[in-house]
DNA sequence: GGAGAAGGGTCAGGACGCGTT
DNA sequence: GAACGCGTCCTGACCCTTCTC
């Protein structure tokens, strides 16, 4: 276990001081000449030099590391999307911290403080919508913060990157109504959310322009975590006039819901047509496999780092981005008309 | 943007030296008294101090930071390993920065290199079998590293946890056997990896036990990305003499190859009997429900976890640990006798 | 009984770790 | 070459007890 070189080694062993082995380690930084600069590089290269991130960040003030706070891994819509970012954040040299929060305030308290402690110059987080102050002074601190999939009404000078949440409820509504649907069920997450109201909000529309109106006994909101989909799937087609399709709207929830379906053996679309928002791979080697809203991952993350990077070398203007990008709806064989839906 | 307090701001705020506060805020390093450890406590709340994590490393010469090193965050076997690992990790009061490796040695070299300079304590990684120097080197600067889910033989004194690879192959294999079966095909990984050659031995083993013979044509081993798992479910049923029942061994593959199934539309398990490895949620949603070998991912994290930390505090006696954990097979409705494969 | 030594708890001060400027 | 960024940890000073002769 041997100790590792510092850049007083490597300046001693180069025969230059330090300043000059710094100069060579950070170009832009100062002069060096050439000869100096490969002797320089020959002597790192040779003794293995490399110089250690804590005095850097110790150094500089901040980290180049960012935080990605999100619910939970277990949920591959977070895990693909921790993946981009993570792979994202590498091509630009920066590395990723990664903190779960169980959608449980405290815990994202906890990473927070955590995250102000390493001196991180980025955030990109799936708020649980808590800790308002907290995210606050975060930012007051110099930490640039960016909110993915969801937004916090309060933080309006945070930057956003989030699905058209309002839109894509809307389509995929205004889809079931085409095929004759009138009775559409509608499991989203916490109205509290903005992606739960604004999906609410979506299906609302989509029946105000088509002059019906909304059963209210036909909307779940439903928490995030745990079993809820399932159960709110139960509750739904346990009514007197159960609906006839469904919208899964709240992502970490699909799973659940579709097991549900599952293990009560309702025939899809026969029975009863769905659309689940997300497009996971195994959407499509159900039976039959399922009409989704396909959530752009890709987009997602590449703009989320793109905030977090462009603000950090301060090549951003000022002012709070919201960025929505299109989620499309992907049709497979989970919708039929309502005809077909009645006829068994 | 205003700047945080350092221990110096405390020092002077509650008036005393500096050494008292950092005893304060490390137990056990010194006594202080009770009057003062009030006060100081009082001064750090008034003020919100927190240590910087940085020039915390820098005294030290390592962070409280384990590095997390897997292929990629897609694959949900890794995704749910990952939130296992971030999950106890934090548990214990350690951050996690995770890096991917898409399988190239080259990503992970640099991602070792990275974790070098920010001093880890710590790395579990599932190795893509390169870079042996480089883990030697690892290890040899102190950081204690523990694979995960896969093995480089040239390395056995590091630490390994992974599942009954050659248990589980053999007792899927025999209980296919017991059904009947003789042409079963095999979808493993790269057999240079520990993983894939031991699942190879135990379909070996179980054959050998039951006095047949082997067709090394039944068997494919495939690289862990891409889309190989769909190739080699097509090539296998396009042979002459087609396999009754397949195993698919290679959990990076197990979605491209049921995927290709489906597009196939093969009967499972009328046509063909069917095990896969790893118990994704999803392997229960679809027709049949799928008959798994479910690797136990809490074991392996927990495990890991253990290893890493307990090797940090060292409190673990020297010389490399093996862990295997048993993965149990876990029947569902994708394996028929042959008779009935034979039927149609 | 009283002077002086020995012991243990408490804290101030400063060197140190390693790049950057 | 030297100061700086910010904790950590070692050294030595100082105090108050308690015990010895």
């Amino acid at each position: 276990m041997r100790k590792a070189p510092t850049i007083r080694d490597v300046a001693a062993a180069a025969g230059v001081s330090v300043s000059v082995v710094s100069r060579v380690l950070n170009p832009e930084s100062g002069p060096v000449a050439p000869a100096k600069r490969q002797e320089v590089l020959r002597v790192i290269d040779e003794l293995g030099y490399r110089p250690r991130a804590a005095a850097r960040e110790l150094s500089a003030g901040h980290a180049l590391t960012i935080g990605l706070v999100v619910t939970d891994l277990s949920n591959p819509f977070f895990a693909r999307l921790a993946d981009r970012i993570v792979w994202e954040a590498r091509s630009h040299g920066v590395q990723v911290v990664l903190m779960t929060t169980q959608e449980d305030p405290h815990l994202e308290a906890d990473s927070l403080d955590t995250l102000l402690d390493r001196s991180v110059s980025g955030v990109i987080a799936t708020p649980t919508g808590g800790n308002i102050e907290k995210w606050r002074r975060l930012r007051d601190l110099g930490v640039n913060v960016v909110f993915i999939d969801r937004a916090i009404e309060e933080l309006e000078d945070v930057d956003v990157v989030s699905i058209e949440n309002f839109d894509s409820a809307q389509r995929s509504t205004e889809h079931l109504l085409s095929l004759g649907h009138t009775r559409i069920g509608l499991i989203t997450g916490p109205l509290t959310t903005s992606t739960g109201s604004a999906r609410l909000n979506g299906y609302k529309a989509a029946h105000q322009n088509a002059s019906l109106p909304v059963d209210p006994t036909l909307i779940r909101d439903v928490p995030f975590r745990g079993d809820a989909g399932g159960g709110a799937v139960g509750s739904l087609l346990a009514m007197r006039q159960p609906p006839t399709a469904l919208i899964v709207a709240n992502t970490a929830q699909v799973q659940s819901s579709v097991r549900r379906l599952v293990q009560m053996g309702i025939d899809i679309p026969d029975e009863l047509s769905l659309i689940v928002f997300d497009d996971n791979p195994w959407t499509e080697l159900t039976t039959p496999p399922l009409s989704v809203i396909r959530q752009p991952l890709d987009m997602l993350a590449v703009h989320a780092i793109e905030l977090v990077l462009g603000r950090m070398h301060g090549k951003l203007p000022d002012g709070a981005r919201r960025i929505e990008v299109k989620a499309d709806y992907l049709p497979r064989n989970s919708c039929a008309p309502l005809i077909l839906s009645n006829a068994h």
